[in-house]
DNA sequence: TTGTATGCGTTATCAA
DNA sequence: TTGATAACGCATACAA
C-alpha cells in the first residue's frame, strides 16, 4: 500500500559514487559511456526502481509524449470504437492518450482544450461536439502551437486538418436501393438542423433523389433532436401524413432502433409497411430477427487511425502536414 | 496552423517590468499583491494567451493532476460505460484521465504501467486483463506510492483497494427464476477456467442451484473461451447431451448472442425449447423482438464511479482508505 | 570516459 | 507589497 517516493538519478548517482549525468547518459545508452559504467547503473536502476520522470524531460525535448483526445461521449458506440483505435495507435507510437469527453456541451469543450494546454499535450484530436460552431475553434487555434486534428464532427474551414466520412456515397447507394425495390415515397429522419452532420444528409438525401429522378416532397423531410421522445416525435409526423412513405433514410442507428419500435406501437410492420436505412452500422444487426433494411457503414475506427496519423505526422514535422490534410472516407450502405 | 511559443511567467514579469514571483503571486491571488499589481498581471497573461506549464508546476506540487485508467478494451460496452463514469468524476475534480487499453495483454498492461509511472499520475485505476494472475501486480505495487484501485476485474487479494459486482446476487435470482418457472434443467456457459469471474459464477451457480435443492450436473457446465466459435462450441456440447438442459445461465450478453443464434440454426426456439438469462444487462435487448429471458445487471458506471471516488480519497489522504477498501455491488437480474 | 554547470517554468522561502 | 534566489529531475554543452 505505501512505499517511496521515487527514485532520482542523483540517488542513484550517489550510490554509485558518481555523476548524476553519467548516470543520465548511462540510462539514454549515450555511446561515450564505458560499457561496465553503463551495466552498473543500469543494474543499480533496476534495483533502486528507477523510472524517468517524464514531467522533467519535458523541460529539454519540449515534449510530453501524450494526445489529447476530446470525444462528445466515450459510451457512444461510434466513440468507443474510435478512442480504441487511436488508444492502440498512441500506444504503438509510445505515446500516452489524454481522455476527455465534452458531453456536446461547448463550455466543457473549452474546459478540455485549456487542460490540455496546460499540460503541454504534443498534439489534439477532436471531434466536435454537436453544439460547437465553426469559428468557436478559431481562435483557441490561432494562439497555439499545439497541431489539431478534427475527425468525425468537423468545421467547416479550409486551414485545418479534417478526417471525416462521405455522407453522400452511402446515401446514393440507400437512395438506389430503395428505388431499385420499387420505392418512391422515400423520407429523411435528421439530425438537428444547427448540426453539420444534418446539413450534410440533407443535402446528399436531395442530391440522391435528384439522380434517380425523384422531387422532394418537403413533408418527407423531418428532424429529432436525437432524443427517444423527438425520434418518436419525428416519426409521428411522418406517419400521420396522407401520403406516408414507405422508405426512410435516419440519421442513425439508434434513432432507427426507436423508429422501428414506434412503428411496431402504432402497427406498422417492419420490411413490409416501411423500410429503414440508417448511418452508423452497429454490430447489433446481425442478432436480430427483423433487422432493418441496411445501415451505412461510417468506419469510426478507421476515421479515428487515420485522423490519429495525420497527427502524429504533425508532431513529427512531416513535410506533407505543412498544407492542411482533408481526408474523406466513402460511407458505404451495407444491406442486412 | 502555426502558432508561438507557450507564453511564460517570465515573459509577462518582463512585459510589465515586475519580477516573475510577483506574476506568480498575483496570478494564484496571493493576499500580499496589490488588487492594481494583479489586475494588470492578469490582464497581461489574457492578452498573452498565458496557460500555466502543468508539468513545471508538478515540480512544486508533487502532483499531475492526472490519474491513470488501464482497462482491457475500450470498445467493449462494460468498459466504455465505466471510462465515461470515471471521466465524468475526474473532470469534476479537476483532474485528466490517462488513458491505457490492456486488450488482455499482460505485456501491455505492465507497459502501461510503467508509462503511467513515468508521467507520475496521481493513481491509477485498473480493471484487470483476463490474463493477468493475482500476483502480477503485487511487486509493483509494493514499489510504488502510487495508490491504485481495482474494479470489476480485480485480484484475489487482501490488501489492496477494490469495487466489484457480487455476482452471485444475480445468479441466485436468476436460478430461482428459472425454476419459479418449472425448469430443473440448468446449465452454465462459463468464461474461461482460469479467470476469476468464472470461478466466481461458478460458485454462485453451485450455491444457488444447492438453495434450491437441485444437485449440480456436471455435464451441464461447460467453459468457452469467449470467442464466437468458443460459444457455439460450449452450446454444442450442451445441445448434443441426451439430457439437453432447458436453462442456461451464460457469461455475459455478448456470448448469450452467440449462443442464440446457434441455437436458431439447430432448430432450438428461444424462450420454448430453452431460456437463456446471462450477466451484463447490454441496452440491446429492449429492441429485440425475442429477447431472452433476463440479464443481470452489474452496474459499470456506478462500479467506475465508486473507483474513482475512492481513488480520489487515497489522493487526497482521506482517513477511511489507510485501511483497504473492499467495496461490492449486487448484481441485479432484470427480465425481459 | 567522466564531471561540472546550466537551464527548462514555477513556486516557496527569505530578504527588502 | 515586492524582489531575489533556490529548488524540483533531467539532459546537455562544455570542461577536464
Amino acid at each position: 500500500m505505501a512505499g517511496n517516493k521515487p527514485t532520482t538519478i542523483k540517488e542513484i548517482a550517489r550510490k554509485l559514487k558518481i555523476s548524476p549525468s553519467t548516470v543520465s547518459r548511462a540510462l539514454n545508452d549515450h555511446p561515450s559511456i564505458g560499457l561496465v559504467t553503463t551495466m552498473r547503473v543500469k543494474k543499480m536502476a533496476e534495483e533502486m526502481a528507477y523510472e524517468p520522470n517524464q514531467t522533467a524531460i519535458f523541460f529539454k525535448q519540449r515534449k510530453t509524449f501524450t494526445i489529447g483526445v476530446i470525444l462528445p461521449k466515450l459510451s457512444e458506440p461510434f466513440f468507443s470504437e474510435a478512442i480504441s483505435a487511436i488508444e492502440t495507435v498512441a500506444e504503438d507510437k509510445k505515446y500516452t492518450v489524454l481522455l476527455g469527453q465534452s458531453l456536446d456541451n461547448e463550455n466543457r469543450e473549452a474546459q478540455i482544450i485549456q487542460t490540455f494546454k496546460k499540460h503541454r499535450v504534443d498534439g489534439i484530436l477532436i471531434s466536435m461536439g454537436k453544439n460547437t460552431g465553426d469559428t468557436d475553434f478559431e481562435d483557441i487555434l490561432s494562439k497555439t502551437e499545439i497541431p489539431v486534428v478534427f475527425f468525425d464532427c468537423v468545421p467547416d474551414l479550409d486551414n485545418v486538418h479534417k478526417v471525416y466520412s462521405d455522407l453522400s456515397s452511402g446515401m446514393v447507394e440507400a437512395i438506389d436501393a430503395f428505388v431499385d425495390r420499387g420505392h418512391r415515397k422515400i423520407a429523411l429522419i435528421n439530425g438537428p438542423e444547427a448540426l453539420l452532420a444534418s446539413k450534410e444528409r440533407s443535402e446528399a438525401f436531395l442530391n440522391a433523389l435528384a439522380k434517380q429522378g425523384i422531387s422532394a416532397e418537403e413533408s418527407y423531410i423531418v428532424h429529432t433532436d436525437l432524443t427517444e421522445q423527438g425520434n418518436e416525435e419525428a416519426m409521428e409526423k411522418l406517419c400521420s401524413l396522407a401520403d406516408r412513405p414507405s422508405a426512410v433514410v435516419s440519421f442513425n442507428d439508434f434513432v432507427t432502433l426507436d423508429l422501428i419500435r414506434y412503428a411496431k406501437q402504432r402497427g406498422i410492420i417492419l420490411n413490409q409497411d416501411m423500410f429503414f436505412i440508417s448511418y452508423a452500422n452497429y454490430p447489433l444487426w446481425k442478432y436480430m430477427d427483423n433487422p432493418p433494411m441496411g445501415s451505412i457503414e461510417q468506419y469510426p475506427d478507421v476515421q479515428a487511425q487515420k485522423a490519429a496519423e495525420i497527427l502524429f505526422d504533425c508532431i513529427d514535422k512531416k513535410e506533407h502536414v505543412a498544407t492542411p490534410q482533408h481526408v474523406v472516407f466513402p460511407s458505404k450502405l451495407v444491406l442486412k
